[in-house]
DNA sequence: GACGATGCTACGTCTGTCGTGGTATGTGTA
DNA sequence: TACACATACCACGACAGACGTAGCATCGTC
């Protein structure tokens, strides 16, 4: 199954593809490929960016001014690339997303059944 | 002055309004009004579901076998409602959304800044 | 009978995600 | 030379969930 991103839905993760972006942009500019690659490290194959997602993300940050873009070579290579760079605008959005994040997380929090039903080990579902 | 749901945003929320319903059903039968109210207390009024939200909410799952309606009046009056109830599909369903919930958490949390997990520094560093 | 609260529905728009498919360069290898 | 494959990017369009707008009907009250 193409079902790479086991267990986690996109309509979830929408709205936070971008965050999830600039925060790698904040610790240095990089370009799609590489983005994309780091977010699925980070998440341990948890979460793999589709390329399409990615680079409407980047177009559509850009255009709000969250990023900025510049060509570059990358190694000894002529392959040419397209690097993003945070922006102030970008950097304080970046931190209303996570302090949105915060908040967001307690109010979804309250409509889970967590460790309780965890613990008691009742899954019945063939899903991983 | 539409923005009653301050800091939240619908994006992060999409997908799990449902999970939020069948929350709520889980508990008790109930209808379109009090579960909007319910949500509304349950969250401290830091989230307000739009009712074309919810209502398309309903529709989509009991078309997915989620929920059941039935025509009920409420109090003494003659007022119509229409309650729904939650299915074994629909509990099945939930939990499966709990599971993913403590999932998605667990990634995007990596991508955010300000928490005390990072105090402990233990992140992701040169590992590909 | 005007009003607000309750209770529900129809219709259309918007936005982010993603499937499909295309272009182009660089590297390995046979 | 040929080819596969990884890298690097993009256009186009479909889709689904959220939501704006608008409407309808009932009930209690003043």
């Amino acid at each position: 199954m193409n079902e790479l991103n086991a267990g986690i839905s996109s309509d979830v993760i929408r709205g936070y593809n971008d965050t999830m972006i600039l925060y790698i942009l904040k610790q240095e500019p990089s370009y799609g490929y590489e983005i994309s690659k780091r977010i699925r490290s980070i998440s341990e194959d948890k979460y793999i960016i589709k390329e399409t997602t990615l680079y409407s993300a980047f177009s559509r940050m850009e255009k709000n001014g969250y990023i900025e873009s510049y060509e570059a070579a990358g190694d000894g290579s002529g392959k040419k690339r397209t690097y993003y760079r945070i922006s102030e605008t970008g950097l304080k959005y970046y931190r209303e997303k996570c302090n949105e994040w915060e908040l967001t997380k307690d109010v979804i929090q309250r409509f889970i059944d967590g460790s309780s039903y965890l613990t008691m080990k009742g899954e019945e579902n063939g899903n991983n």
